[in-house]
RNA sequence: GCCUGUGUAGCUCAGUCGGUAGAGCACUUCGUUGGUAACGAAGAGGUCACCGGUUCAAGUCCGGUCGCAGGCUCCA
């Protein structure tokens, strides 16, 4: 008989055949590689049987699928160290994921990283008794009966739809409820680590129990586990919360709050730079700007619908507006978001069709009361200015704006360097507005995507209550993704603060509304850039671009008169004037990342001429004072 | 908010068995006047996060609070 490879070539097996000996006929190499196999597409263990005509896919360490697969049996291989060396352990789940594997355990005890050496040990044992992985198909009650002392599992059995197929796979002492596929045997799982630890809900549900997770990570070589791990010291290296206190960017105090960010002069330049050069673009682009309030009587929120579904996420506070003799209490509460202001602002005059698309932008400082666990540095914090625009237009129009705005998202991330993707958020269950509106605005928004070129994933169901969303995500200079535009559809405020216009044909109809942030955050940004650059801005957004380095005394007013020329340039200049040895002087600079170091002593001074160092190329000789000059020149605003 | 860990000088960290506080960098002063990634000396700098407990004695052990970190959940 024969069975069919993937790329159509047909190979003979033995009657009887497993999956096992195919795998092993294709070819030494590839059956030592062999991991699991596949017949028409349904995922079977190696012992199974194949027939005369079945397609047969064999992974290979090569496939993508490779290192999922054997992740996914190295956790297995964890829980079953875990539940050897803690009896009594209950299992949740324990999947692969992007970088590793998880496996999630309620234990008896707390559980640290000193015990992973202990665990790990375990594991290696465990690896080194290469038992198979065993499959079997078994029915509910058999599920429940054999599950009936592990409580997750068994609770899990019973959540799981009536006509699902249910197999176990065994290993060892341990048994699994898992759908697999899992590699033959232990022994192939390569260099393995655990990572750290974590609590997670069981099933993600806030309200269930609190398991224990235990990260770990598996390659297939030494190699390759070691070059990860060298990565993620690499990241930690670049991470904006270092870089940003030694850089100068910002700093915390505790005795302010919790993610309130205060930045320092460095950071205040940089953000003012972005700022400066995105409403200059802006502006270009048809956007005006204004001005909100940071509070508002606590009225604008209750008509907002912010008073009564975001309550918990902002600061509200009460003042008296009468005497104290005749008290008139009145409630404030500070912005979480810019639309309320901006949505005043429209209704302040009245507008014609002809008057749109109206786009307002602002950058709007918000305060939202994040909860306590998820603030993190720059990324994430309780104050924050969006780069926030609102706007106002027709129905027609919508899918222009849309092309509008992702025309800015390609402008500012390729200036940056980053690659990005697209996300379409789709209509939640609970949701206001029509069918019509939400079939509308979502094909408008992919249509958008369509006519930009701009490839994007549907987040079904993940969109806000009051209309669909793109979410722009972007990938960092070290491969990581990060969220920052966003462009969403409201059909929510127009309604609640009664927006109109005039039409063509004199009656009054609801204008569209258009969120859109292209940074999202500003300071968030920052953080970003700071990781994607490793704190070396470029020249034009670097907070001190050049470093002017004297020698001696003797030749620090010549360095300042240049510095001053720099700065006469539209430059930011930095004297270096400390009594320190240049070589002292050129090292602090290097750690602050700037771009470029000038370096005047007696043979500069009498040539008339200056040295120049650039940050990552190292020293560069002699120059015209008039080239750099016109460099500095360039990199202005 | 939840789980786990953690908190010593502005920063990075050491501090043994519970016996009363240390280093480097940064800062100040003096010296040095330098040639492309880290000068010399001296000085100053601490309620060991905070509150309580155990003990003759607590930076150290225990409990609580707050902050921080890694996750989870959340991000109308």
């Amino acid at each position: 008989m024969k069975v069919i490879l993937p790329d159509g070539s047909e190979i003979a097996a033995a009657d009887g055949a497993t999956i096992a000996d195919v795998a092993a006929s294709i070819g030494s190499g590839l059956a030592q590689a062999a991991l699991a196999g596949k017949i028409n597409g349904a995922m079977v263990d190696l012992s199974a049987t194949v027939h005369d005509g079945d397609h047969v896919e064999i992974i290979t360490k090569k496939s993508p699928e490779a290192l999922g697969l054997m992740r996914h049996s190295a956790a297995h291989v964890m829980a079953e160290a875990v539940q050897e060396l803690y009896p009594g352990a209950q299992i949740g789940f324990g999947p692969e994921t992007e970088d590793g594997f998880f496996y999630d355990f309620s234990l008896p005890q707390p559980l640290s990283t000193d015990d992973f050496p202990a665990i790990e040990e375990k594991i290696a044992e465990i690896i080194a008794r290469d038992d198979p992985f065993v499959r079997e198909v078994v029915s509910r009650e058999k599920a429940k009966e054999l599950f009936a002392d592990q409580r997750l599992k068994s609770e899990h059995i019973d959540d799981l739809p009536s006509d699902e197929e249910i197999s176990i796979y065994r290993h060892g002492s341990f048994m699994d409820l898992c759908h697999g596929p899992h590699l033959p045997s232990a022994g192939k799982i390569g260099p393995l680590k655990l990572m750290k630890t974590a609590g997670a809900y069981w099933k993600g549900d806030a309200e269930n129990e609190m398991l224990t997770r235990i990260y770990g990570t598996a390659f297939f070589s030494k190699k390759e586990l070691e070059e990860y791990l060298h990565n993620l010291e690499e990241a930690e290296k670049r991470d904006h919360r270092k870089l940003g206190r030694e850089l100068g960017i910002y700093t915390m105090d505790p005795m302010a709050g919790v993610g309130l960010p205060m930045y320092l002069p460095k950071g205040a330049r940089v953000i003012r730079l972005l700022q400066e050069w995105l409403r200059r673009d802006l502006y270009d682009r048809g956007y005006v700007e204004v001005i909100t309030p940071h509070i508002y009587n606590a009225d604008v929120w209750k008509t907002s619908g912010h008073y009564n579904f975001y309550r918990d996420n902002m600061y509200f506070f009460e003042i008296n507006e009468g005497t104290e003799d005749n008290p008139r209490p009145s409630e404030y509460g500070v912005k979480p978001m810019n639309c309320p202001g901006h949505v005043m602002l429209y209704k302040s005059e009245l507008h014609s069709y002809r008057d749109l698309p109206l786009r307002l932008f602002e950058f709007g400082t918000v305060y939202r009361h994040e909860m306590s666990g998820v603030v993190h540095g720059l990324l994430r914090a309780r104050g924050f200015t969006q780069d926030d625009a609102h706007i106002f237009c027709r129905r027609d129009q919508v899918v222009d704006e849309v092309v509008a705005i992702l025309d800015i998202v390609d402008y500012i991330m390729t200036t940056f360097g980053f690659t990005y993707m697209a996300e379409i958020s789709t209509r939640p269950e609970k949701s206001i507005g029509t069918d019509d509106m939400w079939e509308y605005a979502t094909t408008s928004l992919e249509e958008a995507c369509r006519r930009h070129n701009l490839e994007f994933d549907i987040n079904e169901g993940d969109g806000a209550f009051y209309g669909p969303k793109i979410d722009i995500k972007v990938k960092d200079a070290i491969g990581r993704t990060w969220q920052c535009s966003t462009v969403q559809i409201d059909f929510n405020m127009p309604e609640r603060f009664e927006l109109t216009y005039r039409t063509e044909e004199n009656t009054e109809e609801r204008p569209w509304m258009l969120h859109r942030a292209i940074f999202g955050s500003i300071e968030r940004f920052l953080g970003i850039l700071i990781e994607h650059y490793a704190g070396a801005f470029p020249l034009w957004l670097a907070p001190v671009q050049v470093a002017v380095i004297p020698i001696a005394d003797r030749h620090m007013a010549a360095a300042a008169e240049f510095a001053g020329e720099i700065k006469a340039a539209g430059g930011r200049a930095e004297l270096y004037s400390q009594n320190e040895p240049m070589r002292v002087k050129i090292a602090k600079a290097q750690s602050q990342r700037i771009p470029y170091m000038v370096v005047m002593g007696d043979k500069e001074i009498e040539e008339g001429v200056i040295s120049v160092r650039e940050r990552s190329e190292g020293d560069l000789g002699k120059w015209d004072r008039s080239k750099f000059l016109s460099i500095i020149r360039e990199a202005a605003l």
